[in-house]
DNA sequence: ACCTATTTGTCCGTATGTATG
DNA sequence: CCATACATACGGACAAATAGG
């Protein structure tokens, strides 16, 4: 469990931190039930603020893709199993719009319009 | 060429703005050539700044989707087309994602991960 | 081809709220 | 909880393109 950041990025921090987890179900390298590390070590790890930590895991639990509990840390919950069953189709999307010439930008703002 | 925002959502009003031209083109409502209304016409029979309808016209021409001239306005690019043709793939892979359980929002989050 | 009034987007700055660490 | 940084929305002045005479 290896969580990378890019201090000059202009991304945010705890997004960064995030994504970092959600990367790694995407590609099956955490699975339901795994444990993350708890956010005081990834805050000293990386050497940012604890509070960067957490409100990443808050947000991968909005997303219900970990379960946080107190005492227990993050646990990636079952709901997660699906991300890493579409992935495929959405790497492979992610291709198609390409070769039109759609960033996955501009990809993932078509994505959020249909729900509108 | 009708723009609809809601005062009271917490999404940007000129994200909204973009967003629903965004949605015509998707629909086959506007195609390559047609012309936006003027951002003062907008901002006018809306209620916002001008300066808040430029700035999605703005957006929506670093997403090549339109064309912005002075003197002239804005007018749907011939690169806007592809996004037509991808849409029926999108919403077959939201439709999919959602029946898993999948947010169109964590959908989005995904595809943006694809770049990285 | 010329002028000029109008239309239209661009550039300057400013206030306010929200996010970040 | 706090200081700072960033994003959003707004306002005024400006300059390019256009249209009409």
């Amino acid at each position: 469990m290896l969580i990378r950041i890019d201090a000059e990025s202009s991304r945010p921090l705890f997004e960064q931190v995030a994504s970092s987890v959600r990367v790694d179900i995407l590609a099956g390298r955490l699975v339901p039930g795994d444990r993350l590390p708890s956010a005081r070590e990834v805050a000293e790890a990386l050497d940012i603020n604890l509070h960067t930590v957490l409100r990443a895991y808050q947000q991968l639990r909005d997303e219900k893709l970990v379960d946080l509990r107190r005492g227990r840390g993050a646990v990636v919950s079952a709901s997660a199993a699906p991300l890493a069953e579409i992935a495929s189709e959405v790497t492979e999307l992610v291709r198609r719009a390409g070769a039109r010439g759609i960033s996955p930008a501009t990809l993932a703002a078509l994505v959020s319009e249909i729900e509108s």
